[in-house]
DNA sequence: GATTAGGCTTCG
C-alpha cells in the first residue's frame, strides 16, 4: 500500500422601430425610373391639410424596381462627410452615405415630426470603424415620415437641399461637429435600397426542436416585425444603435463584475476584417451571448459603438438581445438563447453560413486548446470538455471538481483528500472509473461559481493549468523508504485572464454528444463485479484518497455535549456562550515557531507572559553575581562550597557558595535542595544534573534574596520554574517538609519562598476552515489533551516538542494543498472577551478534542 | 440612472 502526498513545486511567479404615429392621411407617391445605382427620390410633394402643413409640399417617394428611375441631378456636387462645415455651401452640394441607424420619428409638437438618422461614408478609402466619417441627419415634417416608411438601415442615400448646423451632441457621440437638417421645399433624399433577400421555405425549420409556443412566437414576430438590418463591423458608426453579426475571436465567460452586473468581454470579426471589442453588462447571466468557443458566431441586436480611451467598444443599448451559433461548417444552425421570442429567418441562416465559410477560409482563430485527458501535457493550459461526477468544497476559496471525459490520462494524477461528508456526488467509484477521474482544484471566483454546478453536468473548463509535481510515495512493504513520483495536478486559478472560467454545456451541444459517445463505450460502474481480491483490498486499505498516516491520525471529541455539527458560518452567526461541534481543516496557525506557543500563565492574576529566552535569563544571572557583597545567610541555613566542574578541559573548576537547609542536612538529603549564589546560568544548568532542586540566590543589602523573578526561581533537572512578579511575595525561607518523607517539588519550594508559581501553557491560534468560512480559534486550556503532551514537558524535552511539531505538520503540511489537510472533528466554545481597546468580541476556543497519533510518534513508544 | 471592465496566465 502506498500513500501519496502532493508537493507540486511552485514555479516562479510564474473581457427602428416603426413609430405608431397617427395616420397622416394619404401620401402621394410618384414612381420614376431608377438610375443604375437604383436611386429613389424622397421629396415633399403634397401633404394633406390634416397634417397641418401647407397645401403643397415637395414630397415624392420613388421606389426602386420596376418603373422609371430617378437620377441625382448632375449639377450637384458631392462633398465628403469629413469636409462638411457650417460654411459649406448647401445649395449645390450633396452628401452620400449608408444609413447606419434610423431612429423612430418623434413628435415634439403635434404631428410635426422629426427623425434622426446617421449616415456614414460608405466608400471612403479607410476601412476602419473609427475612421469612416458619419454624420447625424435630421429630417423634419412629412419628409421625416416618408423617410421612416421608405428607408431602412443599410440603404444608401444621397441628400440634397440641406442646411448645416452645429451638432449639439458632438461631445457625447463624437460623430461629427456638424449635422445636416432637411426641411422645406428644397430638401430631398435619394434612396438606393438593399436588395431584398430571396424567400426561403426552410426559414422556420430551425425551430423544429423548440416548443410550439416559441415557434409560434417566432412566426408571429417575423410576420409583424420589420427585418433588422446588420451593419458590417467596418461600417459601425459611433453612437447609433445597430445590429451586428460577428465571429468570436476571443472571449471571456461572463463573470460577476464589481458592479451589479455580469460582464462579458469578447471580440468579434467579420468579412470586413474589422475586429471589434464587445463589452456587455447584463444583470442576468442568461441574457449574455452563450459563447462556448472561439469561432462561434454572435448576432447582437441593439448595440452601439462607444468611443472611450482612444478605443471603441460595442456596448448594449436598451432592448439588447443576442443569439449565438456554433461556428463549425456543416453543424446545425441552432441559435443559443434563453429568449423565447426572437426573430430568426432564412436571412440569418444565410449570414451564419457565410460567416462560417468565410471564417473557415481565414486563419483568424487562435489554435483550439481543447484536449482530452489522454492528451494532456505537463505545464500546458487547455480547455477541458468533461462531465462532473462529484465535487466538494475544500475551503472557502477552493473547490475540487471530480471530472472525467472517458479517456485515461497516461500520467499519475494528484490525489486529493476529501471529506466524504462534504462530497456532493458519489464519494467513491469503481477502481476502473477512479482511474479515469481527474481532480480539478478550482479557486476563488470559480469556486464560487462551482456552487451552482451539479454532478452530471457537462462542463467546459477554460484555461485549465496542468502543474507537474512530485509526490512522496511511501512504500510500506519496504518499511520506511520513500520515493518521489511525478504526478500532474489540475488547477483553475482565480481570475478571468485568458478566458479562465467554467461553462455548463447544454446536453445537445455537439461536443457533449461526442463526449457521451465515448463514455457509452465504457462499462457502467455497476457492471463491474467485485472479486475476492478486490474485497480483500477494500477491507485492508483505506480509500485511495487517504494517506497511510492519515489512517492512524484522527481527531476525537471527548465531550458529552449533545449538539449536531455545524458549519463555521453558523458558528459565527451564533451568540457567545455556546458550545459547537465542527468538522474543519486547519488552514494556518500561529505561532509558526512552536517554541513561541509556550507561555507562562498565572492562575491568580490570570496574566500570560512569554517564556524568557536563555539570553535574557543568562543576563539576569550575570547581573545577580555582581552583587556579591557580604551576605549573612539565614539562621536555618548552612553555608558551604560547591565545586562546579570545568566546562572545558584545561580550565579550572570553580567553587561557588551554596546554602543548605539544616533540616535537610540532618536528614542526609544534601542533594535535595541547594540555594546557589554567584553562578552563571550555564553553571546552574550543569549543577542541576546533580541536585534535585536549585534555587538561585543573590546578595541584597547583606541578606540572601531571590533573583529577579524574570529568571527561573527553581531549577529541577531540565525543568525551570518561574514565579509571577505581581502575585509573589518572595523571600528566602526554609521549605518545610513536615514528615520528612515528602518529595520536595516545585510546589513546596514555591510555597516556602512565597512565590506564586507560573504554569506552563500552550497557546496557539488556529485558523480553521470549512466550506463556509474560516474562523480563528484558540487552543489553550485543552491544548495539553489535544496534543497529549504536557506544556511543561514541551518546555523541557525535545521529544514532547517533536510530537507537537509533527502533529501540526500533519494537520497543516508545509507547502501542502488544502486537499492534503485532514478533517478534524472539534468541539468549540464561544465566549465574549474584551480586546485591547476594551471592545467586546467573540473568541473561540478548542476544547475536549484530541488528536490520536500513529504509534511511531506516540510518546515513549519510540524514544529518540 | 450610473457603475461594473476594457485580455495578454500562475497563491493555492
Amino acid at each position: 500500500m502506498t500513500f501519496t502526498q502532493c508537493s507540486s513545486k511552485r514555479q516562479d511567479r510564474i473581457y427602428l422601430g416603426f413609430a405608431s404615429a397617427p395616420v397622416l392621411g394619404t401620401t402621394y407617391l410618384n414612381f420614376c425610373v431608377s438610375t443604375p445605382a437604383c436611386f429613389s427620390i424622397l421629396q415633399a410633394y403634397r401633404l394633406p391639410s390634416s397634417a397641418g402643413h401647407g397645401d403643397v409640399m415637395p414630397v415624392r417617394v420613388l421606389s426602386e424596381g420596376a418603373g422609371p428611375g430617378a437620377e441625382v441631378p448632375k449639377h450637384l456636387t458631392r462633398i465628403p462627410i469629413s469636409l462638411i462645415s457650417t460654411s459649406t455651401d448647401c445649395s449645390n452640394n450633396t452628401v452620400k452615405g449608408k444609413v447606419v441607424s434610423k431612429c423612430p420619428p418623434v413628435s415634439p409638437a403635434s404631428q410635426n415630426f422629426i427623425l434622426k438618422t446617421v449616415i456614414q461614408e460608405d466608400d471612403s478609402p479607410q476601412n476602419a470603424a473609427s475612421q469612416n466619417p458619419s454624420i447625424n441627419v435630421f429630417l423634419f415634417g412629412a419628409l421625416a415620415w416618408d423617410f421612416n416608411q421608405t428607408v431602412n438601415q443599410g440603404d444608401l442615400v444621397v441628400v440634397t437641399g440641406f442646411t448645416v448646423g452645429k451638432s449639439p451632441t458632438f461631445n457625447k457621440d463624437k460623430l461629427h461637429p456638424c449635422n445636416l437638417q432637411l426641411k422645406g421645399d428644397d430638401a430631398c433624399v435619394y434612396v438606393s435600397h438593399l436588395p431584398p433577400p430571396p424567400p426561403d421555405p426552410r426559414a422556420l425549420r430551425t425551430s423544429k426542436r423548440r416548443s410550439a409556443l416559441s415557434a409560434s412566437a417566432e412566426v408571429s414576430r417575423s410576420a409583424k416585425a420589420p427585418k433588422p438590418a446588420y451593419v458590417k463591423l467596418s461600417d459601425l458608426p459611433i453612437g447609433p444603435v445597430v445590429n451586428v453579426y460577428g465571429v468570436v475571436v476571443f472571449f471571456k465567460q461572463p463573470y460577476k463584475s464589481r458592479g451589479d452586473d455580469f460582464h462579458s468581454y469578447f471580440k468579434i470579426t467579420d468579412q470586413s476584417n474589422e475586429t471589434i471589442k464587445c463589452t456587455i453588462f447584463c444583470k442576468k447571466l442568461e441574457d449574455h451571448p452563450k459563447i462556448f468557443q472561439n469561432g462561434d458566431i454572435v448576432r447582437m441586436h441593439r448595440v452601439k459603438l462607444q468611443q472611450r480611451n482612444d478605443s471603441t467598444w460595442l456596448v448594449k443599448s436598451p432592448g439588447f438581445s443576442a443569439l449565438t451559433f456554433d461556428g463549425g461548417q456543416g453543424r446545425d444552425i441552432e441559435p443559443r438563447t434563453s429568449s423565447l421570442s426572437f426573430h430568426f429567418d432564412q436571412e440569418d441562416r444565410r449570414i451564419v453560413e457565410e460567416l462560417r465559410s468565410w471564417s473557415a477560409s481565414q486563419s483568424i482563430l487562435p489554435p483550439v486548446p481543447t484536449v482530452r485527458l489522454s492528451d494532456v501535457q505537463p505545464k500546458a493550459y487547455f480547455d477541458l470538455t468533461c462531465q462532473l461526477l462529484a465535487k466538494a468544497p475544500m475551503d472557502s476559496r477552493c473547490t475540487v471538481l471530480r471530472v472525467w471525459d472517458g479517456t485515461k490520462c497516461p500520467h499519475n494524477l494528484q490525489k486529493v483528500i476529501v471529506d466524504p461528508y462534504a462530497m456532493e456526488g458519489p464519494s467513491s467509484f469503481s477502481k476502473k472509473k477512479e482511474s479515469l477521474i481527474a481532480n480539478i482544484l478550482v479557486y476563488d471566483n470559480h469556486a464560487v461559481f462551482s456552487t451552482q454546478l451539479k454532478p452530471g453536468d457537462f462542463l467546459r473548463i477554460y484555461n485549465l493549468r496542468v502543474i507537474p509535481g512530485t509526490a512522496k510515495v511511501q512504500d510500506l512493504t519496504s518499511s520506511q523508504s520513500e520515493e518521489e513520483v511525478q504526478q500532474l495536478a489540475f488547477h483553475l486559478h482565480g481570475g478571468t485572464t485568458y478566458g479562465r472560467g467554467i461553462r455548463v454545456l447544454p446536453e445537445n451541444s455537439p461536443d457533449v454528444q461526442e463526449l457521451k459517445r465515448v463514455m457509452e463505450t465504457l462499462p457502467d460502474d455497476e457492471e463491474e463485479e467485485l472479486n475476492d481480491s478486490d474485497l480483500l483490498e477494500i477491507w485492508s486499505t483505506p480509500p485511495e484518497s487517504l494517506d497511510a498516516e492519515a489512517v492512524e491520525y484522527s481527531t476525537e471529541r471527548s465531550c458529552s455535549h449533545d449538539v449536531q455539527p455545524v458549519t463555521l458560518s453558523e458558528v459565527k452567526r451564533s451568540h457567545p456562550g455556546r458550545v459547537h461541534h465542527v468538522r474543519v481543516q486547519l488552514r494556518s496557525y500561529e505561532p509558526s515557531r512552536l517554541h513561541q506557543a509556550l507561555k507562562l500563565y498565572c492562575s491568580k492574576c490570570r496574566s500570560m507572559q512569554d517564556v524568557p529566552d536563555d539570553e535574557e535569563v543568562a543576563g539576569l544571572f550575570s547581573e545577580a553575581s555582581k552583587d556579591s557583597g557580604p551576605c549573612s545567610p539565614p539562621p536555618w541555613a548552612l553555608s558551604g562550597q560547591v565545586r562546579v566542574p570545568a566546562d572545558s578541559p584545561g580550565s579550572p573548576d570553580r567553587s561557588l557558595s551554596v546554602h543548605l537547609s539544616t533540616q535537610l542536612m540532618s536528614e542526609d538529603k544534601t542533594k535535595e535542595l541547594i540555594f546557589l549564589m554567584g553562578s552563571t546560568l550555564e553553571e546552574t544548568c550543569r549543577l542541576s544534573a546533580g541536585y534535585h532542586n536549585i534555587v538561585p540566590v543573590r546578595s541584597s543589602g547583606g541578606d540572601m534574596a531571590l533573583l529577579d523573578l524574570s529568571a527561573p526561581f527553581l531549577f529541577r533537572g531540565r525543568k525551570r520554574y518561574y514565579g509571577c512578579k505581581q502575585c509573589s511575595e518572595a523571600a528566602v525561607r526554609e521549605p518545610s517538609c513536615a514528615d520528612g518523607l515528602e518529595l520536595i517539588d516545585e510546589k513546596i519550594v514555591a510555597e516556602a519562598l512565597g512565590v506564586q508559581l507560573l504554569q506552563f501553557v500552550l497557546l496557539m491560534k488556529l485558523e480553521l476552515q470549512d466550506a463556509t468560512d474560516t474562523l480563528d480559534a484558540f487552543l489553550w486550556r485543552d491544548a495539553e489533551s489535544f496534543f497529549g503532551v504536557k506544556a511543561e514537558e514541551a518546555a523541557a524535552n525535545q521529544e514532547a516538542q517533536n510530537i507537537i511539531r509533527q502533529t501540526m505538520e500533519f494537520l497543516c503540511p508545509a507547502g501542502g494543498s488544502t486537499g492534503e489537510r485532514p478533517w478534524m472533528d472539534l468541539c468549540l466554545t464561544a465566549y465574549g472577551a474584551e480586546d485591547d481597546g476594551g471592545q467586546n468580541q467573540t473568541c473561540y476556543q478548542i476544547c475536549h478534542s484530541t488528536i490520536t497519533r500513529p504509534s511511531s510518534t506516540r510518546p515513549n513508544a519510540n524514544p529518540a
